[in-house]
RNA sequence: GGAGGAGUGGCCGAGUGGCUUAAGGCGGCGGUCUUGAAAACCGUAGUGGGUCACACCACCGUGGGUUCAAAUCCUACCUCCUCCGCCA
């Protein structure tokens, strides 16, 4: 969320920000709305000064043993025109609020124009993208093949767009959580959390999920309570509402944890294989840090997670997302996309982001600077390191053979018990 | 599920209608002393809104209510703790 004041000061900016992101918000009416709501709020912060101070004039009045009914009289009646006056506040703060909760993050300068994913920009590849002798095929035949995933009995159990992983497929998913999990806490320093996986309406709110993308999201029913998109919900509502101190940052997280997305609006898309699924496996990082330094660290994030494929041998590219891509919380946002082969295509299999302090307001996560009166808002990020279910997808058509079987990459090796391939 | 108890500033903790615009302590910050540090002492300091700066307003788990006046009374809800029951 934007700061009030800033919405207010800075239109312009917000409207520059809203037409780099190909979307809309009703500025005319927060702008109506928040002028009613000062004129009130003057009127009614003097009503109440009056209150308090002719209640001091009772008490004494009343300790000397006079009189006081006249000003009681006067008293009840400025006390219900603040009631009265407060009814109609909280309707316009209502509305306002309703406005500018769906107003999304100012894209920071760096951020190209363009309106979808096809005007993002190429930062770099990485590796070489290998060549087959032969046709390669498609993760989901290979998986099929190999009897290490059964999307037929899956659908059967649930329904579409979900996973059953069986013998090496499910050692494999478990072997990249531990591969990946071990870098990030061994060797880049985060610190594992394991989190809820089920959150509430004001963690979702807190980040950014809600109140816009609700249809986006599996509801529990009869309670307010949701499955996480992602580990980026439960993980930076850690510390919603802290009061974090300066030495305590940057702070570093990694979480593993299933996600759960309805996928609602991609009917049809990437129907097969892992790509796109209701439930997959995710290892997240997720930074906390000061304003000064949060795009020093989304640079750093982007490498943690690039280390994972660098590790694996396989090829990928980054793209800077342009405004029209960027997400609602982000101000940047770096994708990581893998080669897959059988489609001849980079795929996302990791999105990097800074949000600044936009989710750090909406969550309450500040910090005190030493020596300094007051406290700052933290700035939030994070990264996939990586997605799983895409991270087995990627393994398997970049490394399968012509006979049919799939090449261990050598750094998972020792997660698979010391195999080297799945036949 | 049943029965009790509790939620107050960064932390601990006092406070049952107006001498509390939240006591006291710890931690923080500034200073005195010291070669330096510690200790001791003095001072300063909650969060947010508002203002050039003051003034001023709000905030004691959350929402309603009573009252001229609410941290304090009523009410609903949330969270945590203890005991009992059930359970991976």
């Amino acid at each position: 969320m934007l700061e009030l004041k800033f919405v207010r000061q800075n239109l312009d900016k917000v409207k520059d920000s809203l037409e780099k992101r190909f979307t809309e918000a009703d500025l005319a009416t927060f702008s109506k709305c928040d002028e009613e709501r000062r004129s009130i709020l003057l009127k009614i912060e003097d009503l109440r000064h009056r209150r308090n101070v002719v209640s001091d004039e009772i008490k004494e009045l009343k300790k000397a043993g006079e009189d006081a009914e006249k000003l009681i009289g006067e008293m009840r009646e400025v006390s219900s025109d603040i009631k009265g006056m407060d009814g109609s506040l909280s309707k316009l703060e209502e509305t306002i609020n309703d406005i500018i909760i769906g107003i999304p993050n100012i894209p920071h300068p760096s951020v190209p124009s363009g309106k979808t994913e096809d005007d993002n920009d190429l930062l770099k590849e990485v590796g070489d993208v290998p060549t087959f002798s032969f046709e390669p095929k498609a993760h989901w035949d290979i998986g099929e093949d190999l009897k290490i995933f059964n999307f037929e009995k899956a659908s059967q159990i649930t329904g579409a767009r979900f996973p059953l992983y069986l013998g090496l497929g499910a050692r494999l998913e478990r072997a990249l959580i531990s591969f990946m999990l071990d870098i990030h806490t061994e060797e880049h320093g985060y610190t594992e959390v394991l989190p809820p996986y089920i959150v509430n309406r004001k963690s979702m709110t807190g980040t950014g999920q809600l109140p816009k993308f609700e249809e986006d999201l599996f509801k529990i029913e009869g309670w307010d309570y949701f499955l996480i998109p992602t580990a980026e919900v439960p993980v930076t509502n850690i510390h919603a509402g802290d009061i974090l101190t300066e030495d305590e940052l940057p702070i570093n997280y990694t979480a593993f944890t299933p996600c759960f997305r309805s996928e609602a609006g991609s009917y049809g898309r990437d129907t097969r294989g892992l790509i796109r699924q209701h439930q997959f496996h995710k290892v997240e990082l997720v930074k906390f840090t000061k304003a000064e330094e949060s795009y020093d660290e989304l640079e750093k994030l982007l490498s943690n997670a690039e280390t994972i494929l660098k590790r694996l041998g396989i090829a990928y590219r980054v793209v800077t997302l342009c405004g029209g891509d960027l997400g609602f919380s982000a101000a940047k946002t770096y994708d990581i996309e893998v080669w897959m082969p059988a489609q001849n295509v980079y795929r996302e299999i990791s999105s990097c982001s800074n949000f600044e302090d936009f989710q750090a307001r909406r969550a309450g996560l500040r910090f005190k600077r030493k020596g300094q009166k007051g406290t700052e808002l933290v700035h939030t990020l994070n990264g996939s390191g990586l997605a799983v279910g895409r991270t087995v997808a990627a393994i398997l058509e970049n490394f399968q053979q012509e006979d049919g079987t799939v090449l261990i990459p050598e750094a998972l090796q020792p997660y698979m018990g010391g195999l080297k391939r799945i036949e």
